[in-house]
Order: C-alpha cells, then sequence, then structure tokens
DNA sequence: ACCTGAACACCGTTCAAGT
DNA sequence: ACCTGAACACCGTTCAAGT
C-alpha cells in the first residue's frame, strides 16, 4: 500500500518519541518507513513543514478548558496541561517553538491560551502579547528541564531534576503573570 | 603564528553576525581562519561548548544598570537592552538560549537581570524561576521578530515587521511581569 | 500517482601521523 | 604544543527515470 502524509507524521512523532529531535532525521524516518529519502519529499515540501505538523500532533490531545472555572484558574490549568503534554516528550518544546515562531495560532490549545489571557484581564490589544509570553514560559520550562535531565545524565555528579519542583517552579513564574493581568484593567 | 581559543571564538562570533547560525559550522569557521577541521578540537572541546562562549560575547557588551534607578524601572532597561543586542544577531536568541539551558547564571547580565528582579519585588525563593521567566520572553520575542523578517524575506505578501512596535509588544509582557512582581511581596 | 537510485553539497568528530 | 590528512558516519534536498 502507498505511503500516506499521516503515516509519515505520525511516524515522526513516533521518533521523536522515541528518540529525540536528533534522530528524527529525514534519512532516518524513511528507513523506518522502508522507503527511500526522496518519497517523502512526495508528501511532505521539507523537514520544517513536517516538524509543525508533528507539533500540531502533540498538542492536539490536550482538552479544552472547562468553560465553568475563573479565567485565571483555567489559564494556569491549561498553561500546566501544555506543559505536561510537553515535558512528556524529549526536545518537544523545540518542536513546538519551531511551529509557534512560523504559525503562532495554529495549535487549538494556544488558541485557547490566547483566549484566556483576555479573559483573565488583559486587553485586546494586549492579548497576543501576554500570551506569547505564557508560551515561552511553558517552552522555556520543559525545555530547562529536560536539558537539565540530560546534563544530570551525562554528569552523574550533577542532580536529577525532579518533576514536581519543576512543574512548582513553573506555577511560581505563571502566578507573577496572573498577578500582573488582574491589575491591568 | 599559532591560533587561539580567543581568535577562534572571536570568528565565530563574526560569521555569525555576518550569516547566522546554519553557516556557522565547524567547517566553514576552520575554512575562515585558514585551517583544517580538526585543528578546532585542539582549542574547544566541541561545537556546544564554543556556542557558549558566542553567547558569552553576544552579551558581554551589555552595561550594567545604573544603581541610582528604582529597581523596577532598572529591570526594565536591562530587559530592553538585553534584547536590543540580540535582534541585532542572526540566531542571537538561538544561540543564547542553548548556552542559557546549559549554564544559566554564566552571563554578567543575565545575573544582574535576577538580582533586579530580586529587587524589584520577588522573595528569594522565587527569584530564579521570575529571572528565567523575563529570559525566555527576552529570547521569544527577538527570535519571533527574526522569524516574521525571515518568513517577509521569503514571501512578498507578509508584512516586514517593524522594529519598533515589536520593541512596544515587548514591553507589554514585561510590564504584566513588573505588575506581578509589585503586588507579591 | 508514487517511488527509486543516485547524486550534490554538505555536516561534527576522531585520531594517527607529522612538525 | 599544535596542526594536517583522511576517514567515519552521517545530513537535507533534488530529480531523471522507472512502475
Amino acid at each position: 500500500m502507498a505511503l500516506s502524509r499521516d503515516q509519515v507524521v505520525a511516524t515522526a512523532v513516533d521518533l521523536l518519541r522515541r528518540y529525540g529531535l536528533a534522530d528524527l532525521s529525514m534519512r532516518r524516518l524513511a528507513r523506518e518507513l522502508g522507503v527511500a529519502p526522496g518519497a517523502l519529499y512526495w508528501h511532505v515540501a521539507n523537514k520544517q513543514e513536517l516538524l509543525v505538523e508533528v507539533a500540531d500532533v502533540l498538542l492536539s490531545e490536550i482538552p479544552d478548558p472547562r468553560p465553568d472555572q475563573p479565567p485565571a484558574e483555567a489559564l494556569v490549568g491549561l498553561a500546566v496541561a501544555v506543559r505536561d503534554a510537553l515535558v512528556q516528550v524529549p526536545d518537544g518544546a523545540d518542536v513546538v517553538g519551531l511551529a509557534y515562531a512560523v504559525e503562532p495560532g495554529a495549535a487549538r490549545p494556544l488558541r485557547a491560551l490566547a483566549q484566556l489571557v483576555h479573559d483573565a484581564g488583559a486587553p485586546a490589544s494586549e492579548r497576543d502579547e501576554v500570551a506569547s509570553l505564557v508560551v515561552h514560559h511553558i517552552l522555556g520550562s520543559v525545555a530547562g528541564q529536560q536539558d537539565r535531565a540530560m546534563a544530570a545524565s551525562v554528569d552523574p555528579d550533577l542532580p536529577a531534576p525532579d518533576a514536581t519542583s519543576e512543574a512548582k517552579a513553573f506555577e511560581v513564574g505563571l502566578a507573577v503573570v496572573v498577578r500582573g493581568l488582574a491589575r491591568s484593567h
């Protein structure tokens, strides 16, 4: 049976989950699919486009916030959910960061985040900028935790990061933003 | 005369400034210096170590904040100065982001930033986390602006980003953080 | 329509051997 | 001490030619 674009993307996600971005090469992906490297270029224009699709899949499983919560609470909940989804995936922050730079509003959860920023007190004119502050806080926190884990696995003198306290540290920064929002209208 | 580590780093910075990260390869750098690629590995352990040094140089020209300013004001001033220094350098945010992940307190201006976060109202326990929020806001803003510039240069339908309004958008997010800080003690 | 084979122009890193 | 030459094991992308 012929290859499909979805199959290419799904296998790319799988490769990323198992081995990280360094091993997600077009050649490795082709090998995994049992085709020649050139075959991939029938289904995707280039690697960048593929990674945007991969980022979309990573974010697509995050549920929408419940509409009955106060917006500040929903905002924190969604940000934490996005963070949780991404720490699980090696280099997840880099992939989403790339996609976010290309198309900030492409993924649903990130659009929902911008909406909640507005509901939590940001004027419409500041919505996108504060949303991007939150997104970069998420991505930076994830990348930092993964990097510390990587460093600890290489150098055994370094402490391995604790997932719970990393998450708590993230929420401290998030709380500052939420507090700043509440005072702005 | 023999090559020196400083010469290697300086030429790497130059290559980055002129052509961006994609053209800052060990081989390209060696060619620029008129040596074989292997020669570089006498002076630096690997590319990652080199990039950390490059990031340090990029940040080293940023002056310390004047001590007579109110801390919130000095914090904004320093953050803007760091941002201004990095937008000038293609892929500057990526290089500094890499270095920051490896060693958050390596560069002086970033240490000063953490200090100002504390002075502006963050308790000691939250200092580093809020500082990293600000750092990621800077890096995200720079990367975003450079990416939009890149996209506009490829696709002429897209608007070229305006430096002034990009900087203003950055300050909006920054103001939210500062406001959140002031309310936390 | 979809894919192969082969090429083009590259990478980072290592290391024996030279000076 | 410092560097070369040559190799190892890779990259992303293109494209004529095949089915």
